[in-house]
DNA sequence: GTGTTAGATGAAGGAAGCTTCAGGTTTGGA
DNA sequence: TCCAAACCTGAAGCTTCCTTCATCTAACAC
């Protein structure tokens, strides 16, 4: 990525008549395409202008530079599947620990499976774009509507809801990655959904606090491990 | 990254008197040098071969190619990562799920956190170079040595150890990941540590010989999510 | 109908950095 | 001491691609 780095040309232009914001638009899946079909090695400013049916300069007209172009995708595709997390944490508000793990569980795996392609090609880019700060705060996001779907549960957390909730945002995004990326993911995401469920009903009822007297009840060897929590 | 990718020039030339093994050395160490200093975007192979106090030439002659290098220094570290991962799972064999799951999650954790700042560096880099490629070569590696491990666990498993493997491994990596790339690892360390563990021992706990008859005498409105497995 | 603003064009300027190669230096054995 | 192989050097070639800007066209208000 030559040329340094433009001062305060962030935002640029803002569609005003309706063409413009179809041209945004057009150029913001183009960028995906590209992506798709020759890779982020290929994908440069002139071919995504092509495939969206403008000319360079139109590109440039909305987006300053090639990086936030690249970062106007990821961002998108992230908010799509964190909208997805916020829907199913609000329709589990009061349920059980094991309802909420097993509803956010396949709901995650399956807006993530619905653009299984795309996220694989956008993991590859959001290094080169920062990607890390706009993860981090979609993840933000993700944690407020798991942490109040916590809260809420019927059975009451024995630890920091927001940790548990980081916790279970860490197993779901590190390991649906893992599935994704490893080419096999239509393959094997059945088994590794149910995996997960079984993983994450086991974590949250061992976070739950029936769990801690269960615990108490039983022999002190196990204690170490739950105990190791104060 | 420009120029197009070259046939049949892997391996170039290999060391022979032994200053030549000393600059392979170098040129390597000073890659992650530069890397962590100015990081990938500035990461150039002039700039490498200065800090490693030889010329570009000498450089070309070791790596064929900018990749060839980066490859290397990500395969190097990955390396010492999952030798940690197959030394505890040798030392732990025949001892309980529990004590696994602590030891396994405790000494991988330590291993990346004594090279936090490369592992993040590396993370930036691997996408550029197909490190999806050697990532799988060395978890394949990673996760035979912890099937190996749980098949002889105390109590045994309800499930396919190698799947129980690959899933433990997913919640490390991932888990891991997040919180190196958070910045604030040094300080969340323990926590996420701890919490990981009591997840980790519940989902072994769960996956267990013991935890399938103890599920059986439970109320059935949790045989739901145990049960999914069949 | 006409002026004004929004939107679109694409050739060309430049920067950047990977890689080569023609030739020098060092090493180690005979 | 001398030679051949191993090693090292670094200026310059070459490619690629981002980004600009002078110019043109379409849309809308009055």
């Amino acid at each position: 990525m030559p040329h340094r780095i433009r001062a305060p040309l962030e935002p640029r232009k803002t569609p005003v008549q309706a063409r413009s914001a179809a041209t945004v638009t057009a150029i913001l899946e183009a960028t995906v395409q590209v992506l798709l079909d020759v890779g982020k090695e290929r994908l440069t400013t002139t071919r995504v202008a092509g495939r969206a049916g403008v000319s360079v300069g139109t590109l440039y007209q909305y987006f300053p530079n090639k990086r936030a172009l690249l970062q106007a995708v990821v961002r998108q595709h992230l908010d799509r599947i964190t909208d997805a997390v916020e829907a199913v944490c609000r329709e589990q508000r009061g349920k059980s620990l094991s309802e909420m793990a097993t509803a956010l569980i396949t709901r995650f795996l399956e807006a993530k499976m619905r653009s299984a392609k795309t996220s694989v090609a956008l993991y590859t880019v959001s290094d080169d774009v920062d990607g890390a700060k706009i993860w981090q705060q979609t993840e933000g996001r993700a944690n407020n509507a798991i942490t109040e779907m916590l809260k809420s549960a019927r059975e009451g957390l024995a630890t920091d809801p927001r940790a548990v909730a980081s916790m279970l945002q860490g197993v779901m995004v590190g390991v649906s990655r893992r599935l994704l990326e490893s080419g096999a993911a239509e393959k094997q995401f059945e088994a590794v959904r149910q995996e997960l469920v079984v993983l994450a009903c086991a974590y949250l009822e061992a976070s739950s606090l029936r769990a801690v007297s269960v615990a108490a009840r039983r022999s002190p060897d196990h204690g170490v491990h739950i105990g190791a929590r104060d």
